[in-house]
DNA sequence: TCATAATGGATAGTTTAGGTATCTATAGTG
DNA sequence: CACTATAGATACCTAAACTATCCATTATGA
């Protein structure tokens, strides 16, 4: 398969595959001559899952191929969810995070172990910004979160437990942390829709514009 | 107030708070003269929410002045969601779903009441990226998550009716859709590292690089 | 076979977004 | 009255993600 066919069969244009080639995210073509490659049925599936990553799931192209290298090595499987966990979220370092950030964090995540990471670190942001608009979550509405994301991170688990193979469990574990994220934003968003609309049932059929 | 107490108050540069001016997210200063306006504590806060809006939620600044633009506004509260998770959600038109990719979110969304926008589009564009790339996921994986939005749309609405007032529930409904997203992502992670460390032991205290 | 088109690889250009720097006439301040 | 600050306009900068142009070489088809 030469370029022009990977570019028809992937929908991605041919600089952008270029581009990809250059930045180490699709592995090279197997050489016939100096100037000539051959590219498989592989290079088409790797190019769908790059366009996943960075059109569903919003990541960078630099963070991207962090991510696809984590799938092709063979580190240990929660470095790869630490790798993928930390491609996804916007920013990990806790060096602007008082002790009362953390604290709020561990209070909210009571229940739950917790580590260094994108994880405490993203609960203690994200509840700072909260708490500096003005919006106080009260304890019904934070335990709701809670409990819903015992029941996800649970099921992402077993999900991956499922998995046969270190290959499959990685890919899963990248997949699943990128475009989990989406998914569940798009389920909330549905669900609020879904109880919006039940609650208020003379407005549900108005559209925004 | 001038303009540097004004950055110095709110920790946002000159130069930025004149961008903000010029794109309208933050309204002008009451004139005292030609070239002299007097900013108030109104302003530190709006730029806070800017701040807030565009680091913790990841919207661009035109999206952060769409929603801003309703929070002010006289829309009805419904209409103001609606926008808030346009603004949120990466991309709403539905034009590229096959009647498939509809028919499977319906599917997972049963129980649900589902209209056309970033709910029911967006389940449907991630679903088909995980078919797409290989990960399915079967019936549990999927229920857990349904169960879980529909725990968390309800406690977002649940919050949104305790709040008096119009801007009240406006700003709430804003902050919490985006601030929501983001702090539901980290709880996952959380909530991951949790059951990943509980259920592998051995490999709780290695960290990623 | 030989003109024509395609290829791999390098290099340069484009677009968009978010922010920064400079400039100017005017106003406040010690 | 010297000096700094201000509002507003304009120009500039940087990074990311593509896109376009070259070029020598290779494939292809009338």
């Amino acid at each position: 398969m030469k370029i022009s066919q990977l570019s028809a069969a992937s929908g991605v244009s041919q600089p952008t595959i270029k581009l990809y080639l250059r930045e180490g995210l699709l592995p090279p073509g197997a050489k016939t001559h100096a100037n000539q490659a051959a590219y498989s049925e592989a290079h088409v599936r790797r190019l769908g899952i790059i366009r996943t990553l960075t059109q569903v799931g919003g990541l960078s192209v630099a963070s991207a191929k962090t991510v696809l290298d984590a799938i092709d090595s063979d580190l240990p499987l929660n470095w790869t969810f630490g790798l993928a966990q930390r491609a996804a979220s916007p920013d990990v370092d806790g060096t602007d995070l008082s002790d009362a950030d953390l604290a709020r964090a561990d209070d909210f995540l009571a229940g739950l172990t917790y580590h260094d990471g994108p994880g405490r670190f993203g609960v203690a942001k994200a509840l700072r910004a909260m708490a500096d608009a003005g919006l106080e979550a009260d304890g019904a509405w934070r335990e709701s979160y809670r409990k819903a994301a015992e029941i996800i991170g649970e099921a992402d688990i077993d999900l991956i437990d499922r998995r046969e193979g270190r290959l499959a469990k990685a890919e899963t574990v990248v997949i699943g942390t990128v475009l989990g994220d989406a998914l569940l934003a798009a389920l909330r968003r549905a669900a609020q829709e879904h109880f919006s609309s039940q609650r208020y049932p003379s407005r549900s059929t108005e559209t925004a514009p």
